[in-house]
DNA sequence: GCCGTTTTCGGCCCGACTGTTTTCAGTCG
């Protein structure tokens, strides 16, 4: 058998893995953290993998000394790691997955494991219900029941949550807070203002006077379950619906920094900590302290200019060269929900949307949209109603209809066709070629192995007809994993194809991810930001996508939905 | 395990809160 290619994905999961089994041995916490370092470099670094190896620069990257290199040259040349297999034999894979309970890290799992061998998180429940844990030096019976009451919460609410279903509560919450008429200035933080698509908890930062006050007002709003933690500064409680929700409380004048600290991420501001330490001053959620004493920043942007950077909106915020780029001035100009003219990617019912293509329209032109593009299913997609080619025809007629009769609205004809096993398409492509445009789909047969993957889509792509590729990795956020597919190769392909790539802007899926936007935009790809809307509701999920495409570096040029209606007539015309 | 324009050794981002201690370790963000 052939061995398998080594990924960067690998290498960082590898690293990564062995950078957990390290704080769980008790190693030296730095070994543990240059592990994570180098895992993020791998991650961010455009140089491709093999060359790096073969050619033995590995160690030129920050972070990467020898042992490192001497490492992942093993694991990228031989496809195994001794020295992380013999780690992980070490260790019982029960213990990896104890540090997702709540209040429990890797010296205390560590004292569990050598004290009472507890090695998975069945046995841990266990030995709370059995009172063994009081005993052990350094815990005792909060503890117990913290892990207890931890173990609890996972098993409940085990998993994070979308963007989407969390983000009305905190704004609700800030609301509510604002409602304290101590609070100077509040603002949601941590990654939902980060706009990540997942989150784990809400946090919230308030500035005032009268902190005691505040604190008593949040901690008495009645869709709070239970109070978990309680001082002068943090407020830590978790709502009846299981979220949990962290307040900080500071003085005004601390709020810039407390705001910037708190939105994170975690690598950002280590990265903002290091450059600013470069310069001798210390950043820390209290303020910038320079060797003449404290630096006052009136505001976010105040401490970006103070430290030499241009503002790095809050998405942007990952440690993945936003620092770089405010430093020499060139971030990008975002993507926003007002540069948008059109919408693609939208289902009637005539497949499984539920509203009729008038009515589509009439919520589109109130939307203020110029144009939108129609693709219900195809005919594979059974499941769906997928069309026949009868009901195509229908369909074209009805939208003909309808563009003779508006002016300054146009319905651009397309279908969402599956891209079959073989990577064809789901019609003959004298079919196709009667639509304005074509999104192929991937809906059927997801266990493949990544490069039969990646071939049946590169194949898809092939296909003249084809205009767009629809949610890339086919990932549902929480639910369902991506298919196995090499997506940079995918992008280099869809770049030399000139194929649209969706960024598919439901809820569930927001796929393309983020963390892929950029290179697709490094690589010239253009990127459509498609609601898939089955509902007029769902029209405007592309709100969601746009977030996304804000964290991924996206401009209005990189996004074919900011183009006129006559770009789009021509872009449509050159691919076919 | 990485790194270095005072350094090849001794640092490595920083602070709050909790619970277990009797001055601090662990966890979290």
């Amino acid at each position: 058998m052939s061995q398998e290619i080594i990924t960067k994905k690998d290498v960082m999961r590898v690293l990564e893995e062995i950078a957990t089994l390290l704080e769980l041995k008790g190693e030296n916490p730095f070994k543990s953290r240059a592990y994570y370092a180098a895992a993020r470099s791998i991650e961010t670094t455009d140089i491709d993998l093999a060359s790096l190896v073969e050619e033995g620069r590995l160690s030129s990257m920050k972070g990467i000394g020898k042992a490192l290199e001497q490492k992942i040259t093993e694991f990228v040349t031989t496809g195994k790691l001794e020295y992380y297999e013999k780690l992980k034999a070490s260790i019982p894979p029960g213990l990896m997955e104890m540090l997702r309970i709540q209040h429990l890290g890797p010296k205390k799992i560590n004292a569990l494991y050598e004290k009472l061998r507890v090695t998975t998180i069945g046995e841990l429940e266990y030995a709370c219900l059995e009172n063994r844990l009081v005993e052990l030096p350094g815990f005792g019976d909060k503890t117990q029941s913290k892990i207890l009451s931890g173990i609890e919460l996972l098993k409940k609410y085990n998993e994070r949550y979308l963007f989407a279903e969390i983000i009305e509560t905190a704004e609700a919450l800030l609301t509510s807070i604002r409602g304290n008429t101590c609070v100077i200035r509040s603002s949601i933080a941590g990654s939902l203002r980060r706009l990540n698509e997942t989150a784990k908890d809400i946090d919230i930062v308030a500035s005032t006077d009268d902190s005691p006050n505040l604190s008593e007002h949040f901690a008495a709003l009645p869709e709070i379950e239970t109070i978990t933690a309680r001082g002068d500064t943090k407020v830590s409680v978790t709502l009846k619906s299981g979220v949990n929700v962290d307040l900080r409380i500071v003085t005004d004048d601390e709020f810039p920094y407390a705001l910037h600290h708190f939105t994170g991420s975690k690598e950002h501001n280590i990265a903002m900590r290091g450059r600013a330490k470069t310069k001798g001053i210390k950043i820390n959620e209290y303020g910038l302290f320079g060797e003449a004493g404290p630096m006052p920043c009136k505001s976010e942007e105040e401490i970006f200019s103070t430290l030499g950077l241009t503002y790095i909106a809050p998405e942007l915020r990952e440690n993945m060269g936003e620092i770089e780029a405010a430093e020499k001035g060139e971030m990008p100009e975002l993507i926003e929900e007002s540069d948008v003219r059109g919408l693609f990617h939208i289902h009637t019912n005539a497949s499984d949307g539920s509203d009729s293509l008038e009515e589509i329209v009439a919520a589109a032109k109130k939307m203020g949209l110029e144009y939108i593009g129609i693709s219900d299913h195809s005919r594979s997609a059974y499941y769906a109603g997928g069309l026949s080619v009868d009901q195509i025809r229908k369909q074209h007629k009805e939208i003909d209809a309808i563009n003779a009769r508006e002016i300054e609205f146009h319905i651009f004809k397309g279908i969402e066709a599956d891209i079959l096993t073989d990577g064809s398409l789901d019609y003959p492509n004298d079919i196709l070629s009667t639509f304005d445009f074509v999104i192929g789909a991937i809906h059927s047969n997801f266990s493949m192995t990544e490069n039969e993957m990646t071939l049946r889509i590169m194949k898809a792509l092939d296909n003249p007809c084809l205009t767009m590729l629809a949610h890339p990795t086919g990932r549902l956020l929480l639910a369902r994993e991506p298919y196995p597919v090499d997506l940079e190769k995918i992008i280099e392909h869809a770049s030399k194809r000139k194929t649209i790539l969706e960024l598919n802007a439901n809820p569930h899926r927001l796929d393309l991810d983020w963390r892929f936007c950029r290179y697709a935009g490094k690589k010239d790809v253009k990127i459509a930001i498609n609601p898939d809307a089955h509902t007029i509701e769902g029209l405007k999920h592309f709100k969601l996508g746009i977030n996304i495409a804000r964290k991924g570096w996206i401009t209005s040029a990189d996004c074919i939905n900011c183009l006129e209606r006559k770009e789009i007539e021509r872009l449509f015309f050159q691919k076919q």
